[in-house]
RNA sequence: GCCGCGGUAGUAUAGCCCGGUCAAGUAUGCGGGCCUUUCGAGCCCGUGACCCGGGUUCAAAUCCCGGCCGCGGCACCA
């Protein structure tokens, strides 16, 4: 089995292109066979590749865990598609057609051949060596494979396999302004899954009309088509995939968007970027699998899948959004407390949370949220600190005094466990939070050991949900900001 | 408009080819319980779907026809 994915390296490749490559990889791997990556580069001037895009589609790929065995790039096989289609007009499979595209339209849709269908092959041959040698100009001449003229789907009819594109005007990033007649898509690729033994191809069924179009000039040549399967679109629920959207938002707003990596898109390294794991992406489009239906998948099975992996090997720490002080008397605990990273995960290890206590008053901060749920005389615990009794409510503060530390005493009172900050030893805290194409800034005051952590790092708050550490800024010995990236719940 | 492909719970998917074992399975979501450093994870219980109408048949999610809805294609783009 061989099997490939063929993308147009003019921009990065989204979760939807991720459906095709994956599928392709997983398919070559299950069955012991070779995979793909094929550069569909042959258009310089409509939708021209960038140098970026290939090294940023490989990356992407590596990332996604999709292994490649094979790699080609379609516009350093040029005279390989000029050798097929000499081969091809030979076999008076193609001819070169001078038509204006106008004037071949309107024969086409009377379903009449136009006058150079039927020159013999050698004149062809001639004119082909004359398009190459730059005797045409763009629109002046093509290269169209016979079809039947009386089929159905007029874009069926004669299509072009080879077209002039002025590369002094719209020179090619790999090429330059070395070749100027260009094979079409569906030759380009009809010829390589052909030369390059492709047994299946995955594709978006967009493409279904390709297959019947390429089928022609396997016809000619004698060539067997492959296996093909036409996949349906893939959505991401609240998320922009759209290549072409993508590139006018940030068009239109430079100052908006990051880029196409921005955490609001659905590309793959703005997914990346937003701190989803690769191996969900793999579950979740494997669990799609290759149905022609179209599927959405929506972000609760992205983060549930996410979760899921993640969980285990991710730190909890502590942060409260909208801090209330909370002072607690008679406190007889200690000064510091120590607490692992996870409960069940002892070798994440543990950290040391230093307290705020004065003459045997303890200070934190805890959620306004979680305050609003007690009254005067209730208890409460504070996680992995002490059980404390309230004994008074007032606007920025709440009073409360120390009743034990026992987790068994909280138990046996069912007593609501809140997460806390100690009052002086702490982190400010910014977490961007994406909502459609806005992106929401929650502040919060974090406990201090998030300024140990490095960008890139997940970590869970307690109570809030899965953060990536974006950015550490410690301006002075006492202000450290750090700002992360909300992935989910 | 023409050509093609689809429509199973809120979402995604299994089953459809080869009709009965499907009073429709799984994941996620939602409700509840146990457990726990959490409104998380895990375990347990519950909730919820075959687009509509005809036909074939002893029997239809499954086969046939029509309708409706959704998607794709109709380029000298990929």
């Amino acid at each position: 089995m061989r099997t490939r994915f063929a993308p147009n390296p003019d921009f990065y490749i989204h979760l939807g292109n991720a459906r095709p490559a994956i599928l392709s990889s997983e398919y070559a791997k299950m069955y012991g066979g070779v995979m793909i990556l094929r550069f569909e580069d042959t258009d310089p001037k409509i939708k021209t590749p960038t140098v970026e895009a290939y090294k940023q589609i490989r990356e992407d790929l590596t990332w996604l865990g999709v292994e490649w065995h094979e790699e080609y790039i379609q516009s350093l096989r040029m005279s390989i598609y000029y050798g097929i289609a000499k081969d091809l007009i030979s076999r008076g499979g193609a001819y070169v057609d001078l038509c204006s595209q106008e004037d071949f339209r309107k024969l086409k849709l009377e379903r009449r051949a136009c006058p150079h269908r039927n020159a013999d092959p050698n004149t062809n041959l001639e004119l082909f060596d004359k398009m190459l040698s730059g005797h045409f100009k763009e629109g002046e001449a093509v290269v169209r494979v016979k079809t039947d003229l009386n089929h159905p789907d007029p874009s069926v009819v004669d299509w072009v396999a080879f077209r002039i594109v002025d590369t002094s005007k719209h020179p090619h990033p790999i090429v330059g302004d070395r070749y100027v007649v260009w094979p079409t898509y569906n030759f380009a690729a009809g010829v390589d899954d052909h030369l390059m033994n492709v047994t299946h191809i995955l594709r978006g069924r967009e493409h279904s009309v390709n297959t019947l179009k390429q089928m022609f000039m396997y016809s000619h040549m004698g060539w067997t088509y492959p296996e093909v399967i036409n996949l349906g679109r893939l959505n991401l629920e609240g998320l922009i995939l759209s290549k072409s959207k993508i590139k006018s938002l940030i068009k239109e707003n430079p100052d908006a968007f990051k880029g196409p990596e921005d955490i609001r898109f659905g590309t793959i390294a703005s997914l990346r970027n937003r701190g989803i794991d690769p191996q969900t992406i793999r579950t979740l489009i494997l669990e799609v699998g290759i149905k022609q239906t179209d599927a959405s998948i929506s972000w609760d099975n992205i983060a549930a899948t996410n979760r899921k992996l993640i969980d285990n090997f991710t730190k909890r720490l502590m942060a409260v959004f909208n801090p209330v002080k909370m002072v607690v008397r008679n406190y007889l605990g200690p000064e510091e407390v120590i607490i692992p990273y996870h409960p069940d995960n002892a070798s994440l290890g543990r950290r040391s949370v230093k307290l705020s206590v004065n003459d045997g008053t303890l200070y934190v901060m805890v959620e306004s949220k979680d305050v609003r749920a007690l009254k005067v005389n209730s208890a409460v615990r504070l996680m992995e600190l002490c059980n404390v009794r309230v004994t008074a409510i007032n606007k920025d503060l709440v009073e409360a005094e120390f009743i034990g530390r026992d987790l068994t005493q909280a138990r046996e009172l069912r007593l609501p466990i809140i997460h806390w900050v100690s009052t002086d030893v702490n982190v400010h805290l910014e977490v961007l939070k994406p909502e459609g194409l806005e992106i929401n800034v929650l502040k919060a005051v974090g406990e201090k050991e998030l300024s140990n952590l490095t960008p890139g790092d997940r970590v869970q708050l307690v109570r809030f949900g899965f953060i990536k550490i974006a950015d550490v800024i410690k301006t002075s010995t006492d202000y450290v900001n750090v700002k992360s990236i909300y992935i989910h719940d």
